[in-house]
DNA sequence: GTCTATAAGGAGATAGAC
DNA sequence: GTCTATCTCCTTATAGAC
């Protein structure tokens, strides 16, 4: 095989990895089997990596990087509220749609790491940053429509998590699809009505 | 070991199961670690079941069963709807509480069956049931109380799944003990609004 | 850096004595 | 029905030639 630097194998062993894994499942994907879709040879995963742990690290921080980008866009779109919260709903369920086996493999980390000794952390980490994100979404979303949120935000962005990857996994088994859009779109009412719109001026 | 007929070695084989596998996590669970857990031998585990995967579908339907259970009673205490919600809310958390590697398990197995070919019916069988639990108990809550909900009860119900669920997961990964009672509180109120008082009478 | 060969350790399932 | 011994397969990880 051409010589690559092992920074480059890393990466395309970790797509390989998402390949992989979206496709079969954590618990069935081999470094054989990662390798081979990268076209590599087996030999040449150990000193890529450690051990299949530290890929299944890696490949858990890629992915959740990427969640974010798929609604990322959405502010540009509109100043309202309502408009925005629809519009980010609306973004994350396409990036569902379009790629359900990688959310079911997002869920699939998530209980590896809680059942690997040692990398509750990573799971964690992962919450952590859904949640934080969902915060500073809400926070814009205030200081853009220019209102305020009568639950505490960091509740607020926590509940919308919780309920986001509760009809998540509700699509993932079922696929009904019409019921999870009124689910969103339940969501998305429960979030506008908390949105109290501010005194104009003050002083 | 003493004469046991097959359905009884069958039920400890499961009870063990659901041990080993809350402690270890479905994947590190083998069927060599279930029979000892049962203090069996090894040569019993294949006449008592067809093969691992039969035993990880009765364990599934074990556990969805006793789910149930753990909320049950809760309408014996109150006729008030704010009432009953909250001690239902409050009954299921403490089974969290009490056996929060089982509820891990309980997400285990729903991906463990999406990843089983063939095996998808017994994930939407699974959740199909807490679907129409959850539906059943606000029906009754309605019944009760003497009022109605202004959201379809289908959706509402699923609505309230997909919380819950979020809300454990969240607490199975960060252990915020607060956090997650402020979650489910804000559930209890998001149903409590969305129930209306009958006018009392008609006719 | 790259690749082949192999080590070392389980796994699920079964054969066959009792 | 019960239990021991074992078959067969497949895993991660490493040693060592090139």
């Amino acid at each position: 095989m051409a010589r690559m630097s092992v920074t480059q194998r890393r990466a395309l062993l970790v797509e390989a990895a998402i390949a992989v894994m979206s496709r079969d499942g954590v618990a069935h994907t081999t470094t054989r089997a990662v390798v081979a879709e990268a076209g590599m040879q087996i030999g040449v995963f150990h000193y890529c990596f450690r051990s299949k742990e530290e890929l299944i690290l890696e490949v858990m921080e890629t992915i959740s990087r990427r969640m974010f980008a798929a609604v990322a866009d959405v502010f540009s779109s509109s100043t309202d509220p309502a408009e925005i919260i629809h519009g980010a709903l609306r973004a994350y369920w396409g990036d569902i749609r379009a790629n359900p086996l990688q959310h079911l493999l997002n869920r699939e980390l998530t209980q590896h790491a809680l059942r690997q000794p040692g990398e509750e952390a990573a799971a964690v980490a992962q919450y952590a940053g859904y949640a934080d994100g969902i915060e500073a979404f809400l926070v814009e979303i205030a200081r853009i429509g220019g209102c305020t949120w009568r639950t505490p935000v960091d509740e607020l962005a926590r509940f919308t998590l919780a309920t986001i990857e509760g009809v998540t996994i509700q699509w993932l088994v079922s696929r009904d699809e019409q019921m999870s859009q009124r689910l969103l779109d339940h969501l998305a009412a429960h979030l506008c009505a908390d949105a109290e719109l501010e005194v104009a001026a003050e002083q």
